[in-house]
DNA sequence: CCGAAGCGCGTTACACTATAACATTGTGGA
DNA sequence: TCCACAATGTTATAGTGTAACGCGCTTCGG
């Protein structure tokens, strides 16, 4: 039947109809194409660039274009589904946007990079959110949002 | 006479001295063109793009091109006398690096954006610092360094 | 019913950012 | 002399991101 593309795993699934339900409380609509663009960054186990989310896009749609990934993740980020990570100019999902809950998140929020396997993991770490308030406001500088990028060997590759 | 190409102000040229004599401290070299990129940054109140100071650059070196810049660029990101601010794809130059003291600072740095001026301010925070640090090790993640940019509107735009 | 307005997306073309690969020049040491 | 190395020149290409226009659809007031 193919309703509209690609099919992901239970779980995943799940979170996109989370995520559905968050965009039409918000007056928004998760349509097919920001479904599928969404479910493929969760799908992906380490970030993915928006090139290679085009890769996977035109299996099921043929015609896809550069504009056409970019204007979905342009709505994904809008709505915390999803995050870039600058220093590697690719894209992760946001573990909590999309729980159950759907509880959108302080949006203080940091990526630890392993530089071995790939992968990103995302915290919200109060600590490090509230000493860069004090720093900001120390330096007359009134913040709207910071980007913590964190460079290492996750546990798993550490040994 | 033209040496090697642009002059800059008299303060810029003593920070330039001040970085040939660090280099040559580490037994590497600040050509004439690395140089005159690192003058090109450190003029410049704001992050420059590799492409505009390729522009600048060709005043003096018609045939400049794309590796021209990057190359110089990579060797001074290695001495830590420029840093590249991720969010922008653009370079500053490192204010302490090239003080007449030449500090190499401990690389806890932080970045203040100014979305207003487009202005952009190096801190080196302290607590910011121990709070990464804590953070990741609280995750087991072994941590080498982190990019920490902050979106927001500086005490002069504020007003 | 009609037309305007807005959204979502298709499509084309282009701008901007960065690197690979090979050639050339100059310098200093075996 | 010959080699090795650093630095730059040179050409080509890869990777990332937007602008601009048009089309189909829905909604809503007239
Ligand atoms: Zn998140
Ligand atoms: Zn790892
Ligand atoms: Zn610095
Ligand atoms: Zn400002």
């Amino acid at each position: 039947m193919t309703t509209s593309g690609l099919t992901f795993s239970p779980e995943i699934e799940a979170r996109l109809d989370a995520a559905a339900r968050l965009c039409s409380q918000q007056g928004a609509t998760l349509t097919p194409l920001r479904r599928e663009v969404l479910g493929l960054v969760l799908a992906s186990d380490q970030p993915i660039g928006a090139y290679a989310l085009l890769d996977h896009l035109r299996r099921s749609r043929a015609t896809a274009a550069p504009p056409t990934v970019y204007r979905a993740l342009e709505f994904l980020l809008e709505r915390g589904f999803v995050h870039k990570v600058e220093r590697l100019n690719a894209f992760i999902g946001c573990p909590s946007a999309t729980d159950h809950a759907g509880h959108d998140h302080p949006h203080a929020v940091q990526f630890l990079i392993c530089t071995c396997c790939g992968r990103v993991t995302e915290t919200e770490d109060e600590g490090i959110a509230s000493a860069i308030a004090r720093a900001a406001e120390r330096a007359g500088f009134r913040h709207t949002r910071a980007t913590v990028e964190i460079e290492g060997v996750c546990r798993a590759c550490a040994g």
